[in-house]
DNA sequence: CTCGTATTCCTAGCACCGCTAGACTCTGGA
DNA sequence: TCCAGAGTCTAGCGGTGCTAGGAATACGAG
């Protein structure tokens, strides 16, 4: 039947239309401000409308996250082929990262400091994930070699994530985050 | 007057049994579960006696992270100066970083990721949160010297932070965190 | 000892939150 | 034309942080 099938353009149009308008609400006005009201205000439907289509906040925060891990993705890809060396390819990729963190600061918190729920260092982990994290590892094993590969580039990863969460709360000063972008790189063999 | 001073007294240590319950209740149930019922409930007075002592229900949670500065200072004093050498010492500090972190989450939570609106890396932050950054800077500088120690404090910080974030978080294996801190220390000279 | 005053505290309530039961409307097929 | 079922909305539940305003209590003056 066609009018299945245009019925499920359309739910996915306005499935799409919620996450986006989740994620541009949350980097405008913060996490706090994207209630199930506005929401679907924003949606220009009722609130039970939202929850036929995710579980609840929780689930259309992990939404916004996936798409999140999609962007990253491809932001760490397209800086680390444009790099002329190794070097210069762990510095921008490290660079894209921390960029994108302070960009979307909103997107970035669903992706890795809220309790979401998703699943991480599993195979069940969102594909997008996996991949942006093989970003960040193809970026340091021209560097570092093959010993230790993934748990080296864990430690880049947290060392990135420590920098980027603890500079936007506020606790390390913005102005000395090249210095200390540096310091990292130099660190892994840079 | 006495009467004035033995009610300053009650004042203060009411206070005190403020914080400690909305510690107490963060560590066993999360910040979600401490909401200003019941902490009022638990210290037995109604909900507006919160407001004579705190702004909100932020100002707790910032009388919180200020009694885990000082926590994390005394822990990392000790935990450095009861170590045989340098690089013994950075990692007895590492270590009890990352434990204090893993046992205390919600603490943590308050000092180090929540907004709570303290201020950190000017001279207007809290003392003691100052005192724990000097014993990170102490462990740091046998090993790394004094060129841009303060700096190189700050990585060494950011990157135990990332790394137990991201572990507490689900983001990382919990198996891991020992070879990870070990590839982080050895980073540093250790 | 009594009486106003000032402090301390609590009751009750506001606006908002995430979420859901049940009524309503509207569409498509017999 | 009628009915079944899908889709949507209204209204409401129990909870949140926070606060206005009244009750009670302790205090100093006469």
């Amino acid at each position: 039947m066609p009018p299945t099938k245009r019925r499920e353009r359309e739910l996915a149009e306005r499935e799409r239309l919620i996450v986006t308008a989740a994620r541009d609400l949350a980097e405008a006005q913060g996490w706090d401000a994207v209630t199930t009201r506005r929401l679907a205000e924003l949606i220009e439907y009722s609130q039970p409308v939202l929850y036929s289509h995710f579980k609840g906040k929780d689930a259309i925060m992990a939404a916004v996250a996936v798409e999140g891990f999609a962007e990253v993705a491809e932001i760490l890809r397209t800086s680390r082929t444009a790099a002329a060396d190794a070097s210069a390819a762990l510095d921008a990729v490290a660079h894209a990262y921390t960029d994108f963190a302070d960009q979307r600061p909103a997107t970035y918190d669903a992706m890795f400091t809220l309790a979401v729920g998703l699943p991480f260092a599993t195979p069940a982990a969102p594909p997008a994930l996996r991949e942006a994290f093989g970003e960040l590892r193809e970026a340091v094993r021209p560097l570092i070699g093959d010993d230790d590969l993934d748990v080296r580039t864990e430690v880049f990863w947290a060392s990135l994530h420590g920098l980027t969460t603890l500079m936007r709360g506020g606790r390390l000063r913005r102005d000395g985050h090249e210095q200390r972008l540096a310091l990292l790189l130099e660190g892994f063999g840079g």
